[in-house]
RNA sequence: UGUCCCAUGGUGUAAUGGUAACACAUCGGUUUUUGGUACCGUCGUUCAAGGUUCGAGUCCUUGUGGGACAACCA
């Protein structure tokens, strides 16, 4: 961004005060601390951006953290998929982390908090633990093992550890103060049984420690000297802050949690378990799906890390409910592919044009501009001859005047080419029109210089040589869901918004330069979009993804009520 | 009938007690071999009431509205 004047967001309030305050900068520290449960979503993208930008800004490193406690959830294909994601954002971690690593360090210090009095076995189960929690506007009360001996604490938690008791037998809580205004500090569990092959650690591990427990002293280990998170952490911050105390030396760096609201996107959901059931249930074809919001599908929808990256940066950072608008997103998409992308010229609904004073069996090569933006990305050939197709609405047998198209008696542009002047149209009994008749002027050709070729004429059109045409298949794509906030209702699960005409497949007309491209490369499709070709092409078809259209004031104009 | 968090144009974010601003969106115009891009302009904002202060979007109080918290999830 070319901003001046760079603001601070809170964030860097935050953290530069604790500089002022006489904390090194040499000490920042920051993560990102993904569960690998599930693809990471445009709320993720800008955590990352967030996070990184820090270490960025600052010169410090930044770690990526697998928080990888719960192996009923995990798996390793989604720890993939994620440092995937991550560095195709463009960003390099420091340390790749797992907190599966810290499960021996975990216990040692879960073996002090029992010997200290601060922690117990509880072996009830989880109802009445949950009924002896109390609610939000009820205390909770002490359990019956609130006050078991140390000896005996030791030695369940050993037996728990070493598998001889199943799950939800028993647990190991912190003693804490089952009356606290705040739930999470009555005695929250530290430990479970789970009975599940960790991803990472196998079978070694009969218990594993839960989030509360886990995070800050992950952080801690790891020196983090911020750790940012989304506000539903928040009164997890006193928990955060007590389990430090327990194990902090003065002499090292303390962890610092701070929480900033997630970032929501209208017209989607950014939410995993939400994403899963989308995928489950067949409504997409999987979570790289170009339609998901997630970083893979919305790469493999044609989203470049700039844009994103982009996104993230102007939309900044605060602590109130947000729901950003969808065209903010695709504000950045459009910005970064205008300058990157180049024009080709597809024709996805066409209708045969024949330019009746153009000699039978005659072509010709054009040359045309690749991108109007950028000079030096050259020009290609495109053929032209007598029988052509273009875009079905791009011809109208009469108009008023405010439509800049082919109609009877008017002329047009035709890009790259000549200028034609429509003459008749042929139908068919019904009444649609198959074939369109019009004469060009010979000396109208383009970038020929001559008087003819300046010539302003309003419109300007599309094409392809019917000759040489190659069908492609493109995916229309429009947003998931039918609301700005699908998941908000009171009423209606979020499911019921599923926009059913998010995808239509059609078959287009390319120009021939077009099988050149190559999978995950990006164009405009001129007049129309951008596209990327999607890896489910094949040595016989090509397969495009509308990435986003071009703005369409004349939609607007058409169409007053979208 | 608890504790905590939040409240600035339609949306998002700034203004750090001193002239309320930026981006997107809207609407209009200029340029244009993309009804694109670029450029210019337009519209419109401090939840309410009190208080402190020479001065309040900012600090205090009380309301109002929204949100979070009762997983052996993270």
């Amino acid at each position: 961004m070319n901003d001046a004047v760079k603001r601070n967001n809170f964030i860097e309030d935050i953290i530069d005060e604790d500089l002022e305050k006489g904390l090194d900068q040499k000490k920042l520290r920051f993560r990102f601390p993904p569960e690998p449960n599930g693809f990471l979503h445009i709320g993720h993208a800008s955590a990352i951006c967030l996070n990184f930008g820090l270490g960025q800004k600052y010169g410090q490193p930044v770690n990526l953290r697998f928080d990888d406690t719960n192996p009923a959830k995990e798996e390793a294909k989604f720890v993939d998929a994620i440092k995937n994601d991550v560095e195709w954002l463009g960003y390099e971690w420091d340390t790749l982390c797992y907190a599966s690593d810290y499960f021996q360090q975990l216990y040692d210090w879960a073996v002090q908090l029992i010997r200290d009095g601060k922690a117990y076995i509880d072996s009830q189960s989880s109802v009445l633990i949950a009924e002896q929690k109390g609610t939000p506007t009820e205390p909770g009360i002490d359990g019956p093992f609130r006050n078991r001996s140390v000896e005996e604490n030791l030695a369940l938690f050993e037996g728990m550890k070493n598998g001889e008791y199943g799950e939800s037998e028993h647990v190991l809580r912190a003693k804490i103060n089952m009356q606290s205004t705040n739930m999470l500090m009555r005695d929250p569990i530290l430990y479970r049984v789970v009975d599940r092959a960790h991803h990472r650690t196998g079978t070694d591990w009969k218990i594993y420690p839960m989030y509360d427990w886990t995070h800050g002293e992950s952080d801690y280990i790891e020196q983090i000297s911020h750790s940012f998170c989304t506000l539903e952490f928040l009164p997890h911050r006193e928990l955060y802050n007590w389990f430090l105390d327990q194990v902090v030396d003065t002499e090292k760096v303390r962890p610092k949690q701070r929480e900033f609201a997630r970032r929501n996107v209208s017209h989607t959901v950014t939410s995993k378990r939400k994403l899963q059931q989308l995928v489950e249930s067949g409504v997409v074809n999987g979570w790289d799906d170009p339609r998901m919001t997630t970083i893979s599908g919305l790469r493999r929808r044609g989203y470049t890390a700039d844009s994103i990256k982009n996104f993230a940066e102007s939309i900044g950072i605060a602590r109130r409910e947000n729901l950003v608008d969808m065209n903010h997103l695709e504000y950045h998409l459009r910005e970064d592919l205008n300058k990157k992308a180049d024009r080709v010229m597809c024709v996805l609904d066409p209708v045969k044009l024949v330019i009746t004073n153009y000699p039978d069996g005659k072509s010709e090569i054009m040359d045309a501009e690749n991108s109007q933006e950028d000079e030096t990305r050259g020009y290609r050939e495109v053929p032209f001859s007598k029988e052509l197709y273009i875009e079905r609405e791009d011809f109208m047998e009469s108009a008023n005047k405010k439509y800049f198209r082919l109609t009877i008696g008017k002329e047009v542009r035709l890009k790259n080419a000549y200028i034609i002047k429509g003459e008749s149209c042929v139908k068919d009994a019904d009444g649609n029109i198959t074939e369109i008749h019009a004469t060009y002027d010979p000396d109208s050709k383009s970038g020929s210089g001559t008087e003819a070729s300046m010539r302003r004429v309003k419109g300007t059109l599309h094409w392809v040589s019917k000759e040489h045409a190659v069908p492609v298949e493109v995916r229309m794509y429009d947003r998931l869901f039918t609301v700005p906030s699908p998941d908000t209702d009171k009423e209606k699960e979020f499911m019921e918004f599923v926009n059913p005409d998010s995808l239509t497949t059609i078959t287009a007309m390319s120009e021939p330069a077009m099988q050149h491209l190559k999978v995950g490369d990006t164009v405009q499709f001129q007049r129309l979009g951008y596209f990327c070709v999607d890896p489910d092409t094949t040595q016989d078809l090509m397969v495009f993804n509308r990435t986003v259209t071009l703005r369409d004031t004349w939609a607007k104009v058409e169409n007053p009520d979208d």
